[in-house]
DNA sequence: AAAAAGACTATAGAAGTAGTAGACTTTATT
DNA sequence: AATAAAGTCTACTACTTCTATAGTCTTTTT
């Protein structure tokens, strides 16, 4: 399951991705509009912002605005920054690969084998979903990736 | 991340898949051979006993064994035993479905419809992977399902 | 009767998740 | 220069879930 984290995050870039044009939104703005906990949500959007993802300005008008554009936010990176790894078993991740503790052998592990599948399937929808597409999905119902 | 009972558990399958046509396999030499601690492991197969995917015998001379073909055995469903929903979110789940806290409009939510198509990218692997897939892999290199 | 197994329930400890608090820094406005 | 409006950063707490363990009971074989 995605953490609550991840789903705020890209709520949050949702929200960020249809404001382009407009002055930076505040955090409290982005809470209550997209009912998130105001505190919750400024550690997760300090998050996306140290990742490059997000441009803050402080003080009186300041807020957060998109650091890219949307076509150019993907959903996997934002999953890998708030919740880690998108493989189910660590030993077929790509980008945080661990060895399992109770792993014979590797190399030959059938559950491995099948994991990495499994992941490749899941990276094929989420390293092509970019933010303006979940935008487009929420309006446009033939939209077919 | 699967859990750890999920990976035990489809290790005990196919360690029982492997067992097929021999005695039944007590717990502890179970546990022992697959490095699984042993009062957990118990717990594990008598859910996978509840569920009709084992056959089960008391006293001396007991054990376990498959109720089921290798081949018939699905990891998919054994997932959605121990973990639960296989999709990320539970708008998106099929067998598990529960409306999203934040949720504003389900039928609209892009998120939703992405994490639609994350379920059936997983479930095309995980619900046509047996037992029977994950032994045969496990030494042959070149099985493509 | 004894021993060998599984069945079942309860509980404890560890880890991870969600959320809160508060003090600090930067920037704009007056 | 002072004030207010924002974001920054770190620490902490509460809660939940996961992992594992313990113990008692039941069934079956010898």
């Amino acid at each position: 399951m995605l953490s609550k984290k991840t789903k705020y995050a890209i709520k949050a870039l949702v929200a960020l991705g249809k404001n382009t044009g407009n002055p930076p939104m505040q955090i409290v703005r982005l809470a209550e509009q997209e009912m998130i906990p105001r505190k919750f949500l400024e550690q997760i959007l300090l998050d996306m912002r140290n990742a490059g993802y997000l441009y803050s300005k402080k003080g009186a008008g300041g807020g957060y605005s998109l650091n890219k554009e949307p076509g150019d936010i993907y959903l996997a990176d934002i999953l890998r920054i708030t919740d880690g790894p998108i493989a189910m078993v660590p030993c077929a991740s790509l980008k945080f690969y661990r060895k399992c503790d109770e792993c014979h052998d590797e190399v030959t592990c059938g559950i491995r084998k099948t994991f990495i599948d499994v992941r490749d399937a899941t990276l094929k929808v989420l390293a092509q979903t970019s933010i303006a597409d979940v935008i487009a999905r929420e309006t446009d119902e033939s939209i077919v990736q």
